[in-house]
RNA sequence: GGGCCCAUAGCUCAGUCGGUAGAGCAGCGGCCUUUUAAGCCGUUGGUCGCGCGUUCGAGUCGCGCUGGGCCCA
């Protein structure tokens, strides 16, 4: 039986050489090979000065008694704490850090330690240092971690410091960080090498150490509530629950090709079949489409779903969701938005997708219901195929020009065609539309809720239609599921469901204008291989 | 997919009308035992993203490509 492809010796080598034409970009790929680098040949003479010296420049485990988060806390107030009282108190504390500035003064250096994106000063005299402290000294360079022991003091200015008797490496850096001031500027490099961007740019750790601060308090809140958190599967043999292309890929034993799931949505119906009153899952979803400032390939999504519920109980729960989740992680419940000011305090606006293009686009409210009128206001900003588009599909377009982008404050707009939404429930006495809302925040569709649909019957017939559109070329309709159908064959109760954009949550709470300022690692396009490496 | 913009030292950026490539930070050497982007003196470092063209001469002008950004679809 032949190896796997990744086992196979050669490989690592084909898959480096492919494209090996193309030209690399000299600017993004500096340091990543050990190329010859003047930064680096400076450093490893240190690194050798360290090793004559009898010390271990990676050592095993850092001496330290306190971070420095808790050392500053306990003791940075310079009035509860003046320079005699903290010298009285003669604490000999060992801190670790990355060291982030270093400032030379003769026969003294100051420098910074960093963790965690808190920092404290580290004072050296020659005097102070053991031996063979102030020859160590010397071969610190900014980006080691070191480890340093000894009293804490105050200096001149106040700054809390520790009197450094003992420097431990833990970490020599071969390579510089990004200039101090201005931090790592260029996109490309700081979504290639985010953690050069989180060393090097404060703000950037805050945002993301807000993101986990925010899916842990949706998480809690979802818990309060009385939800279950479940785990459906990422690979589909049928993506479903949305309308949109997905990635493919393959399990070789089953010989079977799977999909990326675009949804969790018709797992977490069977799952409300089965009895679970109330289920979330919070998670990365897959779609086949391009990039963009809102858009990611791959994003994560709460969706949840509650027996016995409606749209109703989704609203209130999804306000109550977002003004808590505000207050918790930011503190207050109006937040800014690039150059404008969003309050998240709940009651949210609610409006029809009628209502919204009427008053959004200055529309005659009457206009909507007649369909050669919404055909000439799709003429009008140049939609295509008017002729062959519904009236339902046509008011989508209209709501996407007009309105979308103008719901700045936190907006619920229900009663949506029901071409555009093939799992949700009609509204009681009129066919034509659904009892869906989507939530609108500074521009961005944040969620979209549903009165989930559970009569078979009728699913099966927007499984139907969704066929017939995928026949005349629209490959993002969506898949016939059978078994889906057949779970609901067993009976779903009446269940109110919704999904969360988190990433859009997080940009909004965040007031980060782009999606990739939100995802640690966002989609590249992948460098492309040295031609060193190619010519061995 | 279409349009516009960007790519110069490790990083942040200048570079005029086409005439042999600059600064700050960082690095290296020196001075300085309470500094805060420490300061002062000296100094190393360049495939100007890649390729082709125009020109006596291209970082600069033209075309193509690569990567990235923004806007639109």
């Amino acid at each position: 039986m032949p190896l796997p492809r990744w086992r196979r010796k050669d490989w690592f080598a084909s898959a480096a050489s492919r494209n090996d034409e193309a030209p690399v970009n000299s600017k993004v790929r500096a340091g990543v090979l050990m190329q010859p680098n003047q930064y680096r040949d400076v450093r490893l003479e240190k690194l050798e000065k360290l090793k004559a010296l009898g010390l271990d420049a990676w050592p095993r485990k850092a001496k330290r008694t306190h971070g420095i988060a808790q050392l500053t806390a306990a003791y940075a107030d310079p009035e509860g704490w003046p320079n005699e009282k903290l010298e009285a108190l003669g604490l000999s504390v060992s801190a670790m850090g990355r060291v982030l500035a270093i400032r030379e003064m003769g026969k003294s250096v100051f420098a910074h330690l960093t963790e965690n994106g808190e920092k404290v000063q580290a004072f050296f005299r020659m005097n102070d240092l053991a031996e063979p402290g102030w020859e160590v000294l010397k071969l610190l360079d900014m980006g080691d971690f070191i480890s340093v022991t000894g009293p804490l003091m105050r200096t001149k200015t106040g700054e809390l410091s520790i009197r450094v008797k003992e420097i431990q490496f833990l970490s020599k850096a071969l390579l510089p960080l990004p200039e101090k001031w201005h931090g790592l500027q260029d996109k490309e490099q700081r979504y290639r090498q985010r953690y050069l961007d989180l060393i090097s740019n404060g703000e950037v750790l805050k945002t993301f150490q807000s993101r986990s601060r925010i899916v842990s308090a949706v998480r809690r809140f979802m818990e309060q509530q009385g939800y279950l958190e479940v785990e459906t599967p990422m690979m589909q043999p049928i993506p479903g629950g949305a309308t949109a292309r997905p990635f493919t890929t393959h399990h070789n034993a089953l010989d079977l090709d799977l999909y990326l799931r675009i949804a969790p949505e018709l797992y977490l119906k069977r799952l409300i079949v089965g009895g679970f009153e109330k289920v979330f899952e919070i998670n990365r979803n897959f779609r086949n489409e391009g990039l963009s400032v809102r858009h990611n390939p791959e994003f994560t999504m709460m969706e949840f779903y509650a027996a016995g519920q409606d749209l109703r109980d989704m609203m209130t729960l999804t306000e109550g969701l977002i003004s808590t989740v505000a207050r918790e992680v930011v503190g207050d419940e109006i937040l800014p938005w690039g150059g404008q000011k969003i309050s998240y305090a709940a009651p949210f606006r609610r409006l029809t997708m009628k209502d919204a293009i009427a008053e959004h686009g200055a529309i005659d409210r009457h206009q909507l219901e007649d369909g050669a009128s919404v055909r000439s206001l799709a003429r009008a900003i140049h939609i295509e195929d008017v002729d062959k588009k519904t009236l339902g599909i046509l008011l989508g377009d209209l709501f996407e020009h007009h309105v979308e982008k103008q719901l700045i404050q936190p907006t619920f707009i229900t009663d949506y065609p029901i071409e555009l939404s093939p799992l949700t429930k009609t509204l009681a006495g009129d066919d034509r539309f659904v009892d869906r809302f989507e939530l609108f925040i500074g521009g961005m569709e944040i969620a979209n809720a549903y009165s989930e649909l559970n009569d078979p019957i009728d699913q099966m017939g927007r499984f139907q239609a969704q066929m017939d559109e995928r026949e005349a070329g629209n490959d993002e309709a969506m898949l016939l599921d059978q078994d889906f159908i057949t779970s609901l064959e067993h009976g779903l109760p009446p269940t109110g469901g919704e999904g969360i954009g988190i990433d859009r949550l997080v940009m909004l709470l965040t007031n980060s204008q782009s999606i990739r300022d939100v995802i640690l690692f966002p989609l590249m396009r992948p460098m492309k291989p040295l031609e060193s490496e190619e010519k061995e």
